[in-house]
DNA sequence: CCGCAGCCAGTTGGATGCAATATATTGGTT
DNA sequence: AACCAATATATTGCATCCAACTGGCTGCGG
């Protein structure tokens, strides 16, 4: 039972397998910002050789989770308050941006389809799992800016969400940040499925303001008593 | 990235080196867009094994330079006018932004640094070299740019140039151009040097534009006819 | 003449082994 | 004891070799 567990359907690369083996690691919190991580030690532990672990380490620096130095190897990367800022300004800038142009030529499928992943997400939270509420919480987010059809912009709000989002599960109420956030996209989707674009840019801005407030002064807090 | 070669005790990894080597062809022209980037090829004519090339390919599908597709090889990408729009839009919001942040905490020096970028762009025009006017014009925007201290989005719109610059090698009139870019730097950097943030913000942005509209036009040129 | 199964060449994906570099350790000197 | 040099070890970087996949070609059958 070695290869061919499931071989219909699951025709993957063994470096993308190795890509979200260690971001899954990553964001799931298992390896912390600082955390080096050992090709060797990653190889032997998914009994794969070394070759595909360094791509997947390459594609995971173009996403920003490790940084790797030269002979030095990959170390996860730590969010410093500065690095937040500089974060989240940017998708500040550009998620209100993508989600006007969206609402401007969106369909009625693609409201029902923001309308759907609201509600997954929604299902979801008493089920309490915050990886799975983190993933559906940002794929709301992609479904509201997906109409835009602005596939490059799209990945980069993309990378600057990867690079920051791991760190609002180290939140103190997890819970209760999760009950706002929900509120927060009730309010979203309303505007959007009402194709009100200036308040729907308006909540929306709002809605990462305040996430990066939270991830802020965190950072903030636990770099004082460093 | 666009480190210039200089084989003297220069002590980079190979696959920086191949890396550099395959961005600058890209830039540079001789690799159009949806050329077929065969590694064995790479390999050999740079005297080292396929393994450096494959990593190098996929920090450059980083940089947005190439696609690579599981089993079918990179490919060099092609940029249709709507990404060129969606890049630029992207470019739009950042890079004002980003000059607010950097005038409101610029120094002297940072000043001086710009005006050295822009003398060395204008002794360049003379010489006409493109490569070397585009990697100038370039150094001036980061000049412009730096001070902000925010080199997470500073990295993302230096990706968001890369994807879409080589294109403006294939003007109509290359020199015209590049004397008008040299005017707007001039005006730009009077307004930089002068401290006043609102004209400077306003200037780039209808500089980053211009090139925009002139990338644009251009591709949908060129796409009428295919 | 067209379509499809199955082989064939070319290319990429991955494993193993060796070389180069950074870090840890040891031993000597002040 | 503190500091520095030389060595030892661990880890990354790269080359060579083998396996898996893609796309085209051939030939049989409809």
């Amino acid at each position: 039972m070695s290869t061919q567990a499931k071989p219909l359907l699951q025709r993957q690369t063994v470096t993308a397998m190795v890509a979200d083996y260690i971001a899954s690691k990553i964001i799931g919190g298992d390896y912390p910002g600082g955390h080096q991580i050992r090709q060797e030690a990653i190889a032997a532990e998914l009994g794969v050789s070394r070759i595909p672990v360094r791509e997947a380490l390459l594609q995971l620096e173009a996403d920003g989770l490790v940084v790797i130095r030269t002979h030095r190897g990959a170390v996860v990367s730590d969010l410093s308050a500065d690095d937040a800022i500089d974060l989240f300004d940017a998708r500040l800038l550009l998620e209100p941006f993508l989600v006007r142009k969206a609402m401007a030529r969106m369909s009625d499928e693609d409201i029902s389809n923001a309308g759907r992943a609201l509600k997954d997400y929604e299902d979801a939270i008493p089920r309490g799992d915050p990886k799975e509420l983190s993933r559906l919480n940002w794929a709301f987010h992609i479904a509201l800016l997906s109409p835009a059809m602005r596939p490059r912009s799209l990945a980069v709000v993309q990378t600057l969400y990867n690079s920051a989002d791991r760190y609002l599960r180290l939140q103190i109420e997890p819970i209760k940040a999760q009950t706002k956030a929900l509120h927060e996209h009730r309010d979203i989707f309303e505007a959007y499925r009402a194709r009100d674009i200036v308040q729907t840019s308006k909540l929306l801005k709002k809605h990462v303001s305040d996430a990066a407030e939270e991830i802020v002064s965190q950072l903030k807090a636990s770099e004082s008593l460093a």
